[in-house]
DNA sequence: ATGCAAATTGACACCGGTGTCAATTTGCAT
DNA sequence: ATGCAAATTGACACCGGTGTCAATTTGCAT
């Protein structure tokens, strides 16, 4: 492992390391021709900064952490895969640290595996994003971090999307196919997001003039078997539900799969609808309609947020309101799942 | 910021830091006195060895990293699990780093990755455990590897599965239900569990002294989309087949969706069945029979096996045949995708 | 008690960078 | 040409550890 070092370069150059250290930093005042001289040489000898050598020295690592427990597997693998985007165009690595919200020692195994890994900016997942113990510890230790999802969301250090909006225009599409019976499956109660798509769901009967069914509203917990859970209790009331709407893809999908154990026809018989828009809901059949969230970009937002403000440089100039809140709309995906009720068709 | 450094322990104890190096390395050649005063000072001041002031010193920085592309989510989401709890346990950091196989600059990006890491110790999957270039690459600079499922598996630096037998296994079942048109799904012929799999396929029928029909073995990638598209070419057929063996779960969904879209009843009309046990298997309805590879514990396996190369240990006594050759066997778990063929049932 | 090999320990340089501060050079007004 | 502030540069120490090698201490046979 022949690598150039600082060193070299200087010695090729036939300048001070400190001087080399300036060049590739970035740093005024250095001269013109000084700087060229450099780095020329450091393409000549292919020289790239030792990333430990500097960390070393400026108690910075540069190391960045996704710390996720989150209960959608395919919500994760989203949001992963645009994180990694922004790490790799930033040329950056990305430690994983998996956890248990529910662990007592997660805050002690969250310091354990910085002190491991001297991360020192992360990204937190819902419901980690409003764990207070967590965020104390993290500010003792002054380890950077974004939060996707928050509580005040848009007061930048978070990045979300609009939840109320998603809800409200979901539901709104369902009331506009003429359900009356609808049925909404609750995100976790630790999770924001959950109020948040809630209180959408309201404003959607609301703005009609209407109002919500209450009993048809049961808890749940974005995860599958929550959303199995769910709709089996929904799927015995009488009369039935029309359409169930769930907080997120996961419980819809299992939504879907209680539906097609009691032999109901979707959508004939009931329409299913979630919010994310999931690798799942084009894998079960009928393919779900849903609300897609822009995951991956907020994934690599959330990034590029974390990178430049370890790196102190400022953030591009917005140039959409979005990227100015850093609160993302969703779209409307009608697919198979959802069609006006029987009753109304022909 | 106020951590602990050797020196602060070595002053304290009363010894050089050379001494209290040797005591946290577990080094011979220090007296138990020394050691045991040592120690106390640690345990103490809550001292924690700092891993990139180490990492610069040793030139090795003992961060790993997985490096995938594989077609089927749900799988690398397993692995991924087993690799992260052998990383906690170990109190090591994973980076992630997801690639294109079949960027043309793959093995240049992943090089400048390692750089900007300087990780040195690389879980490979496939495809990527075969790719010559980059393990060349790999061995030039002396970065460390585990490969899963590679082509000479059990040669100490790869894990996996038995393939042949799991495919077997499975094909056999589906011939004990006395299914005759047996038509079955490729993997992506650059991975080498593909071959495993259609060797498995083909002995179970030599095994009966059957022979196989060759028009139903119809080319795969692993994906969710080459299942259907392969299955589109399946039950096109006529006479139609009456079970499709899929190289893996993700392409059995799709086969499951091109069935339903098709009207066809599984199980009554058409068996289906994959290999791999990934969470999909219980999210589309009827749930997939499959053939359950030990994911996690093949990553977790994995993990441990880089880790302990890198730190210089030895691997714990092999305790079962499985952990001696590193070749996982597989369990036959029978859902609801699969049962006799109809004209067979009453 | 003495001699000698083995065990224990520490001084020092080093891994590859950066921060501080003083020394040197430059550019401009006089 | 001279003086002075600003720009440029380098010497040196340091970040938190480890490797080398010599110095010191220990344990045992004589």
């Amino acid at each position: 492992m022949s690598s150039v070092t600082i060193n070299d370069v200087a010695r090729f150059a036939g300048v001070s390391k400190k001087t080399v250290s300036r060049v590739i930093n970035n740093e005024i005042n250095v001269s013109v021709e000084t700087r060229d001289k450099v780095m020329a040489v450091i393409n000549q000898l292919g020289f790239k900064r030792n990333p430990l050598g500097m960390a070393l020295a400026k108690n910075r690592s540069l190391f960045i952490a996704l710390l996720a427990d989150n209960p959608s597997p395919g919500y994760l693998q989203k949001l992963q895969k645009g994180i990694l985007q922004c790490c790799s165009e930033e040329h950056m690595g990305l430690f994983l640290y998996d956890c248990r919200y529910r662990s007592p020692g997660l805050v002690n195994e969250i310091e354990e595996f910085i002190d491991n890994t001297l991360a020192d900016g992360l990204i937190l997942v819902p419901p980690l994003s409003d764990k207070q113990d967590l965020l104390d510890m993290l500010d003792r230790k002054k380890v950077c971090y974004i939060r996707i999802g928050p509580k005040n969301q848009g007061c930048g250090d978070s990045v979300g999307f609009n939840g109320v909006k998603a809800a409200c225009e979901m539901t709104s599409y369902l009331l506009r196919l003429r359900h009356k019976e609808i049925a909404f499956v609750l995100g976790h109660p630790d999770q924001e997001s959950s109020r948040r798509v809630e209180t959408g769901f309201r404003k959607a009967f609301a703005d009609q003039g209407l109002s919500v069914n209450e009993a048809l509203i049961v808890q749940g917990y974005y995860t599958y078997q929550s959303g199995i859970d769910a709709a089996a209790t929904l799927l015995s009331k009488v009369p039935r539900p029309t359409a169930i709407l769930a907080a997120n893809d996961e419980m819809a999908a299992g939504v879907l799969y209680e539906a097609h154990s009691r032999g109901i026809k979707v959508p004939e018989e009931l329409s299913i609808c979630g919010i994310d828009d999931i690798s799942l809901t084009t894998k079960v059949w009928p393919n779900l309609t849903t609300m897609r969230q822009p995951i991956a970009t907020i994934g690599y937002r959330a990034a590029l947020m974390l990178i430049n403000k370890l790196k102190g440089k400022p953030m591009p100039e917005a140039v959409t309101p979005e990227d100015q809140s850093n609160i993302y709309d969703c779209e409307l995906i009608v697919r198979d799942s959802t069609s006006a009720p029987t009753n109304l068709r022909t």
